[in-house]
DNA sequence: ATAAATATACTCAATTCGAGTATAAGGATC
DNA sequence: GATCCTTATACTCGAATTGAGTATATTTAT
């Protein structure tokens, strides 16, 4: 056995602003790569080393931003191990800087299957297919498939974006998994490749996202200084891929100490609603 | 700027085990270090460099293990920089190869505050004290401090492991804090201190495992093959801090296809238990 | 035989949840 | 100005879940 190995990190970038009921995603190289660098001497942590990355490439400066995971990839080159540790950060979508090859991109064009807020076809017509061509090739794969992409009656479970961009690769039926030189199983599932391993990296953090809002009001760093009760509705709807029952979003909301009404009101086509903030607290335990 | 940086991986374990109704952690040391030890050029990844040195260590084999964190120190010494990368195990305690200075213990020494199984009144009497000198120093920190250690009313929530030691480091409470020379607000809260960061990682494994156990059924991997209710539920309460209403958790765990019978008795004081074993289903998915 | 310990089975009210209906208040159209 | 369209806000109601309690069964120890 070898001794201890000098190696290189990469910190890569997941940065989600929701904007026009569409979950964005900072890309660069048109929408195939994340923001992503080196470790450098000068950067003080792991975290002002991401920053320091994302706003050299795209201009964009980050608030709060979360930890998502580290790989190693297997040691093959002689030039030296790399290590790859991915963050995820939430903002505003900003116009600054962009253009060149750096865009915001709506999410579901990775993953298209992840949106269901629409009536979802999509499965049944192109995923199911594949799925079940490489089914039979094993026999615990069954209720893995199924409860990833509830196909015999399970309930859709939005959290396990990551677990269903990991079976598709699994099941050869995403495009990095040919590029890889995996075995196929059938047409492409729809949805846009990304260099590397990014795209597993976005699935990682829409997983991580979507399990989050649930139990932490995050979204606050999504949306503007003053909002809607719909506002807030469609954000979180764009985050988790469904549609929520606009009563019970209500009741839900109201019982929390969450929001406090600014007294004005938006304007619009309808009735005016209300407009809120996010309370004083709320805003302070982020700080 | 300067360019890209070689570093050096260290890979840190915490490994859990359920025994005699307390939570025990796999240490070094005589219970002050976690086992680790650097990535190296032999190893095919972290997780395999990881279960390397937990067995050259500790003779321990290990199951399925889950990543905690990544942290990077401050880039001070001249030496190099160096990445810590923690992983969390479960497993059954083994008697193999232990002596030395390597050992079960009981997670609650180094958290006491943690177990609440029986009337906590570690906080009132030990912990508050401290907390409101440090509170008085600053407005923001009155409400963490309230939510972290249910002060004013508000409810425990046993997630909060980490956040919970931070504030304590924060405020000066924990012997770590010391050690790094931060200043000092009281007498220090009970429970041990560990090396470098190891019992700040401890807590982070804590604080996961808590979270996890409420929606997936990870304690399959604490347990032999056959048990009763009461051994599941007694592993559980273990882990989680706090006791549960033994009709209700029946309740649960019956609504739920995650066990089957196995048509024999426990023995024992009282009426004999039926043995369960977890399905089939549950135990593939881990394979 | 009796006590102590544990297992198992119900009960019941409070709360939460999912889904629906009804009414209010604005702008746009004719 | 009446009508329609759109959105906001407010209730309602039954089903399901949850928290907490009681009752009974079956064993070992004394």
């Amino acid at each position: 056995m070898s001794g201890a190995q000098p190696i290189h990190a990469e910190l890569i970038a997941v940065i989600v602003a929701v904007s026009d009921g569409a979950p964005r995603v900072l890309t660069l190289s048109d929408g195939t790569a994340l923001p992503a660098g080196p470790l450098e001497s000068g950067h003080r942590s792991l975290q002002a080393g991401l920053r320091n990355w994302v706003e050299r490439q795209t201009g964009h400066t980050l608030g709060h931003i979360e930890q998502l995971y580290t790989f190693a990839d297997p040691d093959r080159s002689r030039a030296g191990r790399s290590i790859s540790i991915s963050y995820l950060g939430l903002t505003r979508e900003t116009r600054t800087k962009l253009g060149g090859q750096v865009s915001w991109q709506d999410w579901y064009r990775y993953f298209p299957w992840e949106d269901r807020r629409a009536p979802a076809i999509l499965v049944e017509s192109t995923i199911k297919p594949g799925l079940t061509r490489w089914v039979d090739d094993a026999a615990d794969r069954q209720s893995r498939a199924a409860r990833c992409f509830a196909l015999d009656g399970a309930p859709w479970n939005e959290d396990l974006a990551l677990s269903r961009y990991e079976l598709l690769y699994e099941a050869g039926l995403v495009r990095e998994a040919a590029r890889d030189g995996r075995p196929v199983h059938g047409d492409f599932a729809p949805g846009i490749a990304m260099t590397a391993d990014h795209r597993r990296i976005l699935a990682t953090a829409i997983s991580r996202l979507r399990a989050t809002i649930k139990y932490r009001p995050v979204v606050f760093e999504l949306l503007p200084d003053q909002f809607t009760l719909l506002d807030l509705q469609r954000c979180i709807e764009a985050l988790a891929g469904h549609t929520l029952h606009k009563g019970n979003f209500r009741r839900l909301i109201e019982g929390q100490t969450l929001l406090e009404e600014t007294g004005t009101l938006a304007t619009g086509p309808g009735r005016p609603a209300k407009l809120y903030r996010f309370s004083a607290a709320i805003r302070a335990e982020r700080a």
